[in-house]
DNA sequence: GTCTATATGGGGATAGAC
DNA sequence: GTCTATCCCCATATAGAC
C-alpha cells in the first residue's frame, strides 16, 4: 500500500510545523505514522529531502494561486494598477486558505511555512531562495507600479517587513494570544487576514522620509 | 578562571542566534569557546537552562530600556499622548542598539530574540510569556492612549503583526536581501529601523473598516 | 573550578532478507 | 515496498579524580 508514503508527508508536515525541522526525529515521524524507518529513506533520501518534499507539495499549488489571483487584479484594474490591497490579498490569500484542503491540513502548512522562515535550516532555505524568486520579482513589480511615489529600495524593505508580519501571523504567538484575553486569536485565518491587509496596505503607502540614493523615484 | 562562564554565555549564545536551539549542540558550543564539555553543566545545570541565562542576560536591559524610553517620551508629550512613532521606537531600539556594548553583540542577540520568537523551544516560550506581559501591557496602555480611534482587540492585532515585522528584521532574510540585490540590508539596524518605524506607524494608524463587537471604540 | 572518562540514550542512514 | 538488524556517530548528562 501506498498509503505509506502519503502518510510519511502528512505526519512530517505537522510534526515540523509544531516542533521545527532540527527539534523532529525520523523516529518520532515514522512512531506516530506507524510506518517502518527505512520506508522514510526508502521513498524520500534522507531528512532534508523529506522536508523539501513536504514544502514542495503545498508551496508550488500556493504559488500558482498566487500569480492566478495577482494576472486577475491586475486585469481587473484595466491597464491601471490594481489597489495595493488586492496585490497583498494575492500574495496572503492563498497560504491560508491552502488549495481546496477539507481538512484543515491547509493552515498546519502555514504553520510550517511561518516557522520555517526563522529557522536555520538550510535545506529550507534554498528552496526558499529557489521557489521565492520568480514570486518575489513578480509582486514587487506589481507594488512598484501601484506604488509610483516610493522608491524602488523601499518596496524591499516593506515587503521584508510585510512577510515578517505575515510569517508571524501564519505561525501564531501565544504570549500575545495570552495578553490579549483571548480576544484576538491569530491562529483563526478569518479574523487575521483582511486586518493584516489593511495593515500592511497603510504601512505600504506611508510616506517615505528617508533620503534615497540614486533611485528614481516614479 | 571565571572566564569560562562567560566565554559560554557569548557563543552559545551566536550559535543559538545563527543555527537555533535544538540546530546547536553543547559540543559545538564547547568547542569554539575552547571550554569542557563538564563546564557547561557546572555553570548551567542543563542546556535549557544555559539558554535561560543567554536571554535574560540581555533581556532584562533592553526591557528597562524599553519602560525608561516610553516614560521619556510620555513625560516629553506633557500629558497627552506621545506620537505613535515614539512609542515603537521605545520598543524596538532597545533591541537594536543594544546597552551600551562596545561590540557588535548587541545585534547577535537581537537576531536570537527574531529567531525565538519562531522556534518551538519550550523554555524560551516560558520565559518570553514571563518578561512580556509586563511590557506588553505597558506599552498597550501607550498604544490605545495614542490610537483613541482604533478599537481595543485591534490594537493587539496591530501589536501582533508590528512584532512580526520586528522579529523578522533582526533576524534578517536572505532570500529577500538577495531578492534586492543587495540594495536592502535587513541586518543593518541603522537602515532598518527607521524604516519599520515609518511602516508600522502607518500601519497602527490605518483606518478601522472591520467591525468589532462591544467595544469602547474610544 | 576544571578535567577525563563514561553512562545512557537518540540520531540519521544502510544492508540485505522477504 | 516493507521489514529487521545494525552501523556509527552524536546527543545530554554525570561521577569522580585532580
Amino acid at each position: 500500500m501506498t498509503g505509506t508514503k502519503q502518510r510519511i508527508l502528512e505526519v512530517a508536515e505537522r510534526l515540523f510545523a509544531e516542533r521545527g525541522f532540527s527539534g523532529t526525529s525520523l523516529r518520532t515521524i515514522i512512531g506516530e505514522a506507524g510506518v517502518n524507518l527505512a520506508a522514510v529513506h526508502y521513498h524520500f533520501h534522507s531528512k532534508d529531502a523529506l522536508l523539501e518534499a513536504v514544502i514542495l507539495r503545498r508551496l508550488e499549488p500556493v504559488n500558482r494561486e498566487r500569480l492566478a489571483m495577482l494576472e486577475a487584479c491586475e486585469h481587473a484594474a484595466r491597464g491601471g494598477p490594481p489597489p495595493v490591497e488586492d496585490i497583498l490579498r494575492a500574495f496572503i490569500e492563498p497560504t491560508v486558505h491552502l488549495v481546496r484542503d477539507p481538512q484543515r491540513r491547509g493552515s498546519i502548512f502555514a504553520r510550517l511555512m511561518g516557522r520555517l522562515h526563522a529557522e536555520a535550516a538550510s535545506a529550507f532555505a534554498e528552496i526558499a531562495k529557489k521557489h521565492f524568486g520568480e514570486i518575489g520579482r513578480r509582486f514587487k513589480e506589481a507594488l512598484e507600479r501601484a506604488l509610483p511615489e516610493v522608491p524602488q529600495s523601499e518596496i524591499f524593505w516593506r515587503m521584508h517587513f510585510a512577510i515578517g508580519a505575515m510569517a508571524q501571523t501564519l505561525r501564531g504567538s501565544p504570549e500575545l494570544e495570552a495578553l490579549s484575553g483571548g480576544q484576538c486569536r491569530a491562529s483563526n485565518p478569518e479574523d487575521a487576514v483582511p486586518r493584516l491587509i489593511a495593515f500592511l496596505a497603510a504601512g505600504f503607502q506611508a510616506p517615505v522620509s528617508i533620503p534615497h540614493a540614486q533611485e528614481k523615484v516614479s
